[in-house]
DNA sequence: AAAAAATACAACCAGCAGTTGTTAGACATT
DNA sequence: AATGTCTAACAACTGCTGGTTGTATTTTTT
């Protein structure tokens, strides 16, 4: 099954608003066959569409990716993360563990040692990466 | 330009986390090319595949809608809050090796052997200094 | 109970999502 | 400095599917 669960969604929040596919279809500029597709979930829904949809319907598209229930679990991944970052040079902010690497990286002063160190971790992950 | 804005914070995750486009696209199962196209707003993003997306990279989904929310330049603030995270000490931006590094250090999934680069790393500078 | 409106289902087609191929620059390794 | 590797931009091709139109069925209104 496609997007199913986002179909039931836009398909709950139309009828809240008392509209028929025809409506909804008619203010996104699209063939009401098509919204069926969409609430049916026979067919991808582009993020413009969904964009276009949620504003037809008045809600903001976050609406659609809500979770009935909350899955406090985020990976520790997730959890470094800064919505909005800046342009390109951004990087995620270091944890802890990476703060006291970067630090004591910056003490050596010796070039060969901290080439020899990166080597090393290629090598590492090379070794991880084999499975 | 299509869903430009959103290529954009793609291509910003991303390489907030070090990734190459082939590194992306091998997550979701798709040719990196195609990656690019997302990044570069030439092609419409399906939600399935936004979902996709932003599972690969760890984060929330609809951290690709939010309007331009910038993350708070380093330098502004002496310390950052991350969600259920240590508060984290302002840096120096990093210079390329430092880059290098972080990217490798942040690949290598055992800890074990992160913790052993970093210890290694004390023993270095402790025999740097006694000169 | 007939008309009208809303939804469902099917078949068709053009556009584009996704592919492969090539090229070029940046880094590492010898 | 020569060579190989990794990354990314761009072009060209193609199969799939998003979107269409047409028709049938259900639900609502009068």
């Amino acid at each position: 099954m496609l997007g199913k669960k986002i179909g039931q969604k836009i398909k709950r929040t139309r009828k809240s608003w008392g509209l028929s596919q025809i409506e909804l279809a008619e203010r996104i500029g699209i063939s009401f066959q098509q919204v069926q597709k969409y609430e049916k979930g026979s067919t991808r829904i582009s993020v413009v569409r969904l964009q276009q949809i949620a504003e037809a319907l008045g809600v903001n598209i976050s609406t659609f990716f809500e979770e009935g229930r909350r899955a406090p679990q985020v990976s520790d991944h997730a959890l470094r993360y800064i919505p909005g970052g800046d342009p390109i040079e951004t990087i995620q902010p270091l944890n802890k563990e990476e703060m006291t690497l970067l630090k004591l990286f910056r003490k050596t002063r010796n070039k060969k040692i901290r080439e020899g160190i990166i080597k090393q971790l290629r090598g590492i992950i090379e070794l991880e990466s084999q499975r």
